[in-house]
DNA sequence: TTGTACGCGTTATCAG
DNA sequence: CTGATAACGCGTACAA
C-alpha cells in the first residue's frame, strides 16, 4: 500500500439522515436583508461604515436565519484558518493501570487553549506516538496556520526542516532546531535550587536522580543539571546514581523495588524528573517500610496540584505549566504576523520545599 | 457594541514575514506531473483506477513538492470539515492554588482525541465559562461537523435547540435534551455499589455525601443515587448529610474544617462526588488528627490514576473516563452518517475497594 | 455607501 | 482512464 498524504476524507453516507438543516449561507442573509453579500460580509466583519439602517437589517436577518459563517469558506478566502495545531505524545500502553499520567501535557494544553480563545483562534488537538508523528504533522500543516509541538514528538532534524516552511513553536523541546522557537521551563535553575537546598540546608551528600523517558529533552536537561550541580557542590553522581525512569508512577515504583532488592544502601535523597515519578518512588519506599523523609528525602518536579496534598506532602519544583502553553501560543501568533521572537524562551521555575524533603 | 456572530478574523500583518513558503497547490502538482488536477485529486483520494504510470508520476510530484491538501478548500468543496468540536467547562479561578483540578475532563478529551484519530477526524478544543458558552458554541458550529459537549456547558433547553439543527452528543450531561445523544457513566450503579459495600460489608450506618459543583448533572445524579440507595438500606441522609462541594480539593478541605469546627459528630463514612474531593477530605481530616479509615471511611468517584497511590489508598468508583470520550465521539460520527443511536448510552462503573474505606 | 465579480484550492460531474 | 469545468461559501478589489 502506498502512502498518500492527506488521508482520504471520511465518507458521509446519508446527507439527509441526521440533523443539520439546509445550511444557511451569506447569500441567504443578503437576500433576506435585501442587500448584496459584500454588504453582509462588511457588516459582520466590521469594515466600512454601513448605514445604520442597513446594518440593522443585516443583523436582523443574520439572527433570524441563525447564520454562522462557514469556517472552511472563510479559511479558503482569507488564507487564514484561524486554527493552531497542538501535537503531543501519546503513550502506547492502553492498560488502565500503567497508563502514563500526563498531567503536564494536559496542563500545557489548557494554557494553549486559553490563549487560543483570547486570540480568536481555535486549537486543534493531535496525539501521536513518538517517532510516528511525521505524517500526522504533515497533514496538520494543511489544516492549521501554525504548530505547537509538545516534547520531542519528532527528531530535531525534522523539526528544523518543517520549521523552514511552516510556523512552529516547540514546548519543552530541546530547542536546537533553527527557525523553530522553543519555549520551556528553566530546568537548570530548578534542579540547581533543589541541589542547593538538599546539600546546604539538609546537608545531604549521597544523591540520586530518577529520569523521565529517555528521549525527553526535559528529562535530559534535568539529569544533566543534576549531575553538574551536584559536582559543583563536591558531590558526585555516578552512573549508578542516575536511574532510568519513564515519567510514570509504575516504572518509578519498579526501580525502587529493584534497588531495594539489590540490598545496596539507599541514597539520602532521590530527586525525580517529575512528580508522578516522585509519587511512585515514595509509594514504593513506604510500602517497603522505608521512611520518607526520615530515611530518604524525595523531591519531584512540576508541582502538580495534588503534590501538596500527598502524605508526606511533596517537595518539588514548580514550573508554570499552563503558562508554557499560553506563552508558546502567543509566540506562535506573533510569528504569524511576521515577528521573529527569541529562539529560546525560558520560563522561571521555583523550588517548593515541603514534607518529603524534611521541611514543612 | 452589537454582537456579531463569527467574530472578526485575526489579522495577519506581514504575509511575507514569517516562514511559510509559497503554498503549493494541487495545480502545481498537476503541472509537475503533466496531468490535470482532477487526476491528482483522484489519485490522492483513491478513486477510479488510475494507470499505474500516471499514479506513479503524481505521487512523485506530490512528494517532490511536498504537497499537502488545503483543509479549508477541502472542507468547502466536500462539505465535510472532518473536524469535531469538544466543548468543556473551564473554571474561572486563575490562581495556582485553587485551580480546579479537571482530570476527568482531561481524560475524556484524551479518549475523544484517540477516537478522532482513528476516524480520520480532527478534534477542535474549546474551553468555556459556564453559561457563557452559547456564542462560542454557535461559532464552533461553523468550523466543525458536530459537537461534543462535556458536562453542562449550556442549559438543557439550549442544547435541545442546537441539537435540532446540528449533530450534538453530550458527555456526562443530564441527557434530557431531545435530538442530542447523551453518553455518561452509570452513576446509580456506582453509588449503589458503594452504599452496599459500606452498609453490608463495613456495617456503617451514618453516611454523608460531598457533592461536586451544584449545576453538574453527574453530581446531581450521584447525590440522588446516594440518598435513595441509603434509604433502601434503611439509612437516611438528611440535608445536613449532603455537603455542597465543587469538585475541588480545596473546597472539600474547607467543608471538613467547618464541620469539625462545629463540633458535630462526624459521620462514619464520607462518600465524595469525585476523587479530588475525596483527596481534599482525607487530607483535611488527617490534618486535624482524624484517622482514615479508622474514624471515618472515605470513598471517591472516578478512580483517577493516583487514587491507588495515596495513603491510605483511595477506595473509589471506577468510571471509564477515556472510553466516555471515545464512545461519545464514535456515536457522533455514527450520527453524521445518518444513524440514530439510543438517546442515552450508559457506560459501566465498578467499585474499587481500597484502603480508605477499611479494605486493602 | 453599496453592488458586481473574481479568486481561494478542492472535490465532483461530465464529456471525451 | 483522463481532462475540462462547475460548484462550495466567503472576502474583497473595483466599479457604480
Amino acid at each position: 500500500v502506498e502512502r498518500i498524504p492527506g488521508e482520504a476524507l471520511p465518507e458521509l453516507k446519508a446527507r439527509s439522515g441526521g440533523p443539520g438543516s439546509p445550511t444557511v449561507t451569506i447569500y441567504d442573509v443578503a437576500a433576506a436583508a435585501g442587500v448584496a453579500i459584500s454588504t453582509v460580509s462588511r457588516v459582520l466583519n466590521g469594515f466600512g461604515n454601513p448605514r445604520p439602517e442597513t446594518k440593522e437589517r443585516v443583523l436582523r436577518a443574520v439572527k433570524d436565519l441563525g447564520f454562522v459563517p462557514n469556517g472552511a469558506a472563510r479559511g479558503l478566502s482569507s488564507r487564514t484558518k484561524a486554527t493552531i495545531g497542538l501535537v503531543f505524545v501519546r503513550t502506547l500502553t492502553e492498560g488502565p493501570v500503567e497508563r502514563m499520567s500526563l498531567m503536564f501535557a494536559d496542563s500545557v494544553i489548557r494554557g494553549a487553549e486559553r490563549a487560543a480563545e483570547a486570540q480568536g483562534y481555535s486549537l486543534l488537538l493531535r496525539g501521536v506516538q513518538i517517532n510516528e508523528a511525521a505524517e500526522p504533522i504533515n497533514i496538520l500543516t494543511g489544516k492549521t496556520d501554525g504548530l505547537l509541538l509538545l516534547e520531542r514528538v519528532i527528531p530535531e532534524r525534522k523539526i528544523a526542516e518543517l520549521a523552514k516552511r511552516f510556523p512552529v513553536v516547540t514546548v519543552s523541546g530541546s530547542g536546537g532546531a533553527r527557525h523553530a522557537v522553543s519555549v520551556r521551563a528553566d530546568n537548570n535553575a530548578g534542579i540547581s535550587s533543589v541541589v542547593d537546598h538538599l546539600v546546604e540546608h539538609h546537608h545531604l551528600t549521597r544523591l540520586a536522580f530518577v529520569t523521565g523517558a529517555s528521549e525527553s529533552p526535559d528529562s535530559k536537561q534535568r539529569a544533566n543539571a543534576m549531575v553538574s550541580c551536584a559536582a559543583a557542590h563536591g558531590v558526585s553522581l555516578g552512573p549508578d546514581d542516575v536511574w532510568q525512569g519513564d515519567w510514570t508512577i509504575g516504572r518509578a515504583g519498579q526501580l525502587v523495588n529493584e534497588y531495594l532488592d539489590s540490598r545496596k544502601p539507599l541514597p539520602e535523597a532521590l530527586v525525580c524528573a517529575n512528580d508522578e515519578t516522585a509519587i511512585g518512588v515514595m509509594h514504593a519506599l513506604m510500602e517497603r517500610g522505608v521512611q520518607v523523609p526520615g530515611d530518604v528525602a524525595v523531591v519531584g518536579f512540576d508541582d502538580i496540584p495534588i503534590a501538596r496534598y500527598l502524605r508526606p506532602s511533596l517537595s518539588t519544583v514548580n514550573q508554570p505549566t499552563e503558562r508554557l502553553g499560553h506563552v508558546a501560543f502567543d509566540t506562535l501568533i506573533a510569528m504569524l504576523s511576521g515577528a521573529t521572537p527569541a529562539r529560546q524562551i525560558l520560563l522561571p521555575t521555583t523550588f517548593i520545599p515541603r514534607g518529603s524533603c524534611g521541611c514543612g
